[in-house]
DNA sequence: GGTTGACTCGTACGTCGTACGATGCGATCA
DNA sequence: TGATCGCATCGTACGACGTACGAGTCAACC
């Protein structure tokens, strides 16, 4: 029943990886996989969104059935999970070289979470429902490990990843939300322009349509960071 | 086709405001109006959560038809919308008097954000991936102006609101997150424990578990705000 | 040859959002 | 008084969804 998930699958692959298997090659599609379906979804969600992902869409992409995908996930809530944890894989700081110091590491590790997130806008509005997978607490533990090296006490530990954690969720979510929809933007201000009277202040300041949304995110976490360790 | 929405039926309620409506009352529901509907979206959405509402159950607690919903909203997107909205109407601070200076108003603007939206989980995990409607615009309106009397230049403005938002929004979410599923947050936990060698940092810490969210929400508050306007 | 277990998929059920058109009903006009 | 008209309600129906169920295929082993 609950018999199956990744465990078979993987004994599969290993089982015809190099044996006699030129007859599966020669089929239009290879064997469906975990790894393919969620490979897959991401490509679906990348281009049709959050709502363009249904089962059948994505059997149809992998040239399957639909149930087909049941063997290998345990129902579409689950295929969400692991598509938002694989985007959010961290591959480490790629040129450790030129990043000087806890701070320049804390900062490239955010920086680079944001990045991904931002490359694939559904994981934003994705994430706050759903759980916590490897690769996010891979990342937290990164941070941990990086901030606790840096001489921050463990009583404050929490208070530190949980503010710059919350800091960065909520810049790229905003972010996000805002990218999806550039005419929801342009309709917002122009409602507001229309109703000035009622919102003078960020009808003046254009908030919602000149924003330097990259160069707030920095200064804010320049000060979030000066406040989290004044030490240094 | 279009025309209907919300004009006509404060028309209505106008018309028969007074007159001899004895009829209506004596009928086991009041009319339907819209906000009658959102009232009880907002209460079914408490109940039983985002996927808990359907239009069909929206329309049974309201004891009419399901298509009857659609004379007065024009889908259920925007039953989200007002729903969301409505939900984070800010009542301004009631009792102005023992709030002193702009900083002591924009932690309590804040805490009061944070609070309604807490108040009503499904309303971070919504927040995402709506538009922005008035009570949110209102309450940007209004911390943009008090930062703008605190002196804050125009230059600065955006970089400052879009921080305090985004750290907000950021700790908002993942706090509710979090409370949506206690059960979800042991599991993790637990797992967490189940491989600590690779998370030893946060396992340690309990992070999962143990942090005091509040007090990190307003010591991060506290940070943002000193690098803001260090002047004061 | 028979059995087993991994894997695929067609069919079907219940639920969803909502298009469409019929209906009821108070107000207005003839 | 009856005819007409706008607002408001709702029954029916359609297509799409997630997925339960069980029958099917095929390689590997006894």
């Amino acid at each position: 029943m609950a018999a199956k998930r990744s465990g078979a699958q993987s004994k599969r692959s290993q089982r015809t990886g190099v044996s006699p298997q030129a007859a599966q090659e020669s089929r239009s599609e290879p064997p469906l996989s975990r790894e393919r379906i969620v490979a897959t979804a991401v490509e679906l969600l990348d281009a049709e969104g959050v709502d363009g992902l249904t089962m059948r869409r994505l059997a149809d992409r992998l040239g399957s059935g639909a149930m087909s995908l049941y063997w290998h996930v345990g129902n579409k809530e689950e295929v969400f999970d692991l598509a938002l944890d694989s985007v959010l894989e961290y591959r480490g700081p790629q040129q450790m070289a030129g990043i000087q110091g806890w701070r320049g590491e804390v900062v490239h590790m955010l920086e680079d979470w944001r990045a991904s997130m931002l490359r694939h806008p559904w994981s934003a509005s994705l994430l706050p429902r759903r759980a916590l997978g490897p690769n996010i607490l891979r990342r937290l533990e990164m941070l941990s490990k990086t901030l606790s090296r840096a001489g921050v006490a463990d009583a404050d530990l929490n208070v530190a990843i949980w503010s710059l954690w919350n800091y960065v969720m909520g810049a790229t979510i905003t972010r996000a939300s805002f990218d999806l929809s550039d005419d929801e933007m342009v309709a917002a201000q122009h409602r507001l322009t229309g109703l000035s009277e009622c919102y003078p202040t960020i009808e003046r300041s254009r908030l919602l349509l000149d924003s330097d949304w990259d160069g707030a995110f920095s200064k804010g976490l320049d000060f979030l960071l000066d406040g989290l360790a004044p030490g240094q």
